[in-house]
DNA sequence: CATGAATGAGCATTCATTCAT
DNA sequence: TATGAATGAATGCTCATTCAT
């Protein structure tokens, strides 16, 4: 315990250099993560940020495996219950930029997705993230429906992930300002639909 | 006739800058459409350029402010029929990326979407094509429903919209080797769902 | 007479660009006299300007000749009197910094002195307008001093405009707050050694 | 001695840039001083540069220190005696541009008088080396004339020192050809009048 | 006579990166 | 392990100038 809390208040600078660089990502884009933003926004110096990441890249690149970290944390973080509708529902509406902290989230996913975009390295570890939660959605559709239809479960899985990150795109692209219930209510409206 | 020769010979420098923009965010993302750049895209002076866009934002703006209009175009060109659902289809099959060229536009708007989650200005604009295309889904699913019921009417619509748009955004982001068929089944699904 | 109003009411445009650019150089100096500026100043086109004066330096060049006419004129406007040393008290103060409006004279002629520094051009009109003004002071020397002593009087005269030159420049450059009197005693003090 | 010859060895990169500004503004003026020019002229990278001086600005005032450092160290150096008008000569001689390395300190502190003009920056420092010499002045002036008049010795030291300040602007805004005698004889003039 | 479109060189500045310590 | 000096390519932008009308 007493060691953990020691390596916990180490403060490992890899860390808070990724963190530093989210922060500017949250606030300002991806554009303006520089190594110098990211290195006074951690509080170290500018070469200690290329010690740990010997190129702009590679600190990207080390930033969006955290996000893709973290997106994996938020949806294996909800509890599940023997209702899988309403798991479902949690599960989806935790990626929703429904407070703060999610907008915030959202902003950085948003960034990293139009990075993507034009970045290989990138799109690999967005592949990888989309298929891997697009499966555990799967499962929990196919469970509920009962019968053995995987491509069903499958492209609803699909259908109820990009209406979630569609709605935090539009929410987090037009300024950020969408009340809570206008996110909730299509998505809810869906799968109401997608699950009689 | 001569008029109209004169006028497609001078090819309006202000319009081939926009599309050199798009083309290069469409190819390398915002990040890569600086002046230089744009400018040897469109095959002009860089001077020529900022003689037309007196800034970089300036710039920016009226390519945003093209992209916004072209989805406007796309989704008005739409030929309607009686058949509500088909047209509804249509629609958003439209702005699913199933063609190159379809690609291209979501590769361009996923670039802008992201900016304007930092620029209050792209912002305003996202909201307003938003609103519009929201708008017209949410007429259509209105009449089709049959009952007067405008809030379910617009949750509908904004979930469809968000739903291609994040179908659109996963395909992008993931490398865009998505086939079509991974687009249009979990359309087809929630369109089914919610049209009964 | 009505000619003549006619004339001047016609804002001959190279007049309002040399008044605009001397405008620009007393307010920012001369680094700022683009020639933008000095067209938006003016309230002309771009194009005005360079059709009046060709290149830049003709434009400056214009602008020094105006300047010089200025002070020629200034020390010609200045009324003689029987008393040779109140003249030249006169002519002396005129060209100190005591007002507002001869604050601007000088600041603008520090910038050009600068400026013709690096510029054989301007170097040559500078050099003919203190030759003619050292030369009409000189005149008043010999004329007070009673006796032929052409090259005391010159001297005299060179120290008497160096040193109301002197005191403009250390004024201007210093921020422009000396007050009138730490201008006027070291002018009088100079003169009344000189002359006795 | 080790040390010192590594220090000589090293040759401070902030020194030699200053000293390279000042070389180009003593040729070609202020206007000419860009950081391309000053960084070729030191020997150095452009980045170089702007790693000592962070904005053009900041080189600016730097390189004004400089010349402000160098007036005060000139007129320090000259070896006092007992007779304290030989002392004033040779202190105000020295400011006159009567050699190619006095002419070079005159171009500069020219160019940047005007400059100071417009920048409070610079006029401040001008306003503070100017109440200095002028204040070294004026007690020399007032130990010569023995009685205690201290006002009396302030104007006379403003007269004098803008006196060879007006004269260096002359010869120097005049193309620099002024002969010596024509330098030395109004400031002999002044001060044998002065000083009587 | 007066305009403004078009140009490209040059500007200060920001940037990621290399390297010596 | 961590730093910062040094670099030069690239950025957005300003500029004087040419030219067609």
């Amino acid at each position: 315990m007493i060691l953990f809390m020691a390596v916990k208040s180490r403060p490992d600078p890899a860390r808070s250099i990724v963190d530093a660089l989210l922060d500017v990502v949250a606030e300002h884009g991806l554009e303006r993560a520089t190594v110098r933003e990211v290195a006074a926004t951690a509080g170290v110096a500018i070469g200690t940020v290329q010690h740990y990441f010997p190129t702009k890249d590679a600190m990207v690149v080390g930033a969006f495996t955290e996000v893709v970290a973290r997106i994996r944390r938020r949806v294996d973080a909800v509890p599940l219950s023997d209702d899988v509708e309403s798991d479902l529902r949690a599960v989806l509406g935790e990626l929703l930029p429904v407070d703060a902290r999610r907008q915030t989230e959202a902003r950085i996913q948003l960034a990293f997705a139009a990075r993507a975009a034009v970045s290989p390295t990138l799109a690999a570890l967005q592949r990888e993230v989309l298929d891997d939660v697009r499966a555990s959605l799967a499962l929990a559709f196919e469970r509920r429906s009962g019968r053995r239809d995987p491509r069903r479960g499958h492209d609803a899985a699909a259908a109820a992930l990009a209406l979630v990150d569609g709605l935090a795109m539009h929410a987090v692209s037009a300024g950020g300002q969408t009340d809570v219930d206008a996110l909730r209510r299509p998505l809810d409206l869906m799968l109401a639909a997608l699950l009689t």
